[in-house]
RNA sequence: GCGAAUGUAGCUCAGUUGGCAGAGUACCUGGUUGUGGCCCAGGGUGUCGCAGGUUCAAACCCUGUCAUUCGCC
């Protein structure tokens, strides 16, 4: 379960150990330990991965986790979080941390805000104070979090945005990025990557992609993809991305995604994703396992004694039975979320393992069949023809 | 034993000139992509206590009966 020690090296340092066609095996080095990538990462917006104490998230396998500049801003501030050691030392995680810089809430609570060239004015969601993220803001609140992997402020569009709309989040969000480099130069405590935009025009994303790297960051981020395009959209974007970033750099898929998402984008080349979806749905009862999606709210569970996925080796998985866990579900138990968040987050963590060994053993097209199978509906989405 | 009230979805209850059986909740089935444990979409699951009667038509009007609750002997 434990990731392979390897030899420290300076954080940001990324070793690109394997490849399978465009799929990559790497080692990606923090301040706080190294990441084996591909690597899927829990979501921790508030600092705790909902329901998880530290060593859930040891045991499901996790290397790194998120957490979340514009809610550890709001609450508990993120001076509080710097005056008692970071956010490492505050939640009791020692391993590296990831940090969303606050651009995507600036889009997915565009009703409490205002954007401007020099940063998004928002009201606050918890008691409707007005704030102000700038770039510089938004790097200055991930260090004082301690931030290993900071994101600049950045313009994330919804899908179907025009031409001339993405290609001003472009620029907007290339200037940002600027000023964040600025804020933080190469050599400071903590990685900056920077996040590629350009919506569903594959021209945008590579014209945004090499501006990022005229600037230079420790990795590429790309954001604003899975905002409802289809995923043949989605997939045609990093297509045309894998080209373009730099090989011995870090790519992560912002936000994304389901089982099927995160293969395919690994076959693209993408190292990293991190994704609601195995921690919310595991508190809304779908549960991943190796014979496909389970709602353990279903009747026909009430009764059934075997295991939820007899070919997971997770804490839940050895220990009780669907009967129980519909149960603890139906029942509103607070340890359904619990038992749910680590089988769900131990599928992710086992696929991206899978996917890793399957690279480095030059058979990752037969892995990825595998999962395909599972999700024979979804699959057929991600070669539909083009609209 | 007498009197009164109430019996409609699993639960709480709407339902008047008699005209296709309803709501909330629960329940069932999907959904959930840089997280508000939320929310969204679809589904009615029924011997209108029971049996008769009146009527073209009864949850509704009439008769009887059963059950529950309250009050009085």
């Amino acid at each position: 379960m434990t990731p392979e020690t390897h030899m420290e090296k300076t954080p940001g340092t990324f070793e690109l150990i394997g490849m399978d066609g465009r799929a990559r095996a790497g080692i990606l080095h923090t301040a706080h330990g190294s990441i084996e990538t591909p690597i899927f990462m829990p979501v921790g917006t508030v600092g705790s991965v909902k329901a998880l104490a530290p060593d859930d998230i040891h045991a499901i396998g996790a290397q790194i986790i998120l957490g979340n500049t514009y809610h550890l801003y709001l609450r508990p501030g993120d001076d509080l979080v710097a005056r008692r050691g970071g956010l490492h030392e505050f939640m009791k995680w020692d391993r590296p941390i990831l940090t969303d810089s606050g651009g995507f809430q600036a889009f997915s609570l565009s009703s409490l805000n205002k954007m401007s060239a020099d940063g998004v004015e928002f009201r606050s969601h918890i008691d409707g104070s007005r704030h102000m993220f700038t770039p510089e803001k938004v790097v200055s609140i991930q260090r004082n979090l301690g931030s290993d992997i900071m994101m600049p402020l950045d313009v994330c569009l919804g899908y179907g945005a025009s031409r001339e709309d993405a290609a001003k989040a472009v620029r907007r969000t290339t200037e940002w990025a600027a000023r964040c480099r600025a804020a933080h130069p190469v050599g400071s405590p903590g990685l900056l990557f920077g996040i590629v935009q350009g919506c569903t025009y594959p021209e945008l994303r590579e014209a945004s992609a090499r501006q990022l790297m005229d600037i230079g960051f420790e990795g590429y981020s790309i954001g604003g993809l899975a905002v409802g395009e289809p995923k043949n959209l989605m997939m045609k974007n990093l297509r045309a991305l894998d080209p373009v970033l730099p090989q011995e750099k870090p790519r992560y898929l912002m936000g994304v995604g389901t089982p099927l998402d995160i293969l395919h984008a690994i076959e693209t080349g993408v190292d990293m994703f991190d994704c609601v979806l195995p921690t919310r749905n595991a508190r809304n009862g779908t549960l991943y396992t190796s014979a496909g999606k389970v709602n353990i709210k279903r009747r026909e569970y009430a009764e059934d004694d075997s295991p939820l996925d007899p070919k997971c080796s997770c804490y839940t998985c050895r220990t009780f039975t669907k009967a129980y866990l519909r149960h603890l579900y139906v029942s509103k138990e607070l340890l359904a979320f619990r038992l749910n968040s680590i089988h769900n987050l131990t599928y992710f963590l086992d696929m991206v393992r899978g996917a890793r060994r399957a690279i480095l053993e030059g058979r990752y097209a037969e892995f990825k069949a595998g999962y395909e199978a599972m999700y024979p509906e979804e699959d057929l989405l991600f070669d539909a023809p083009e609209c």
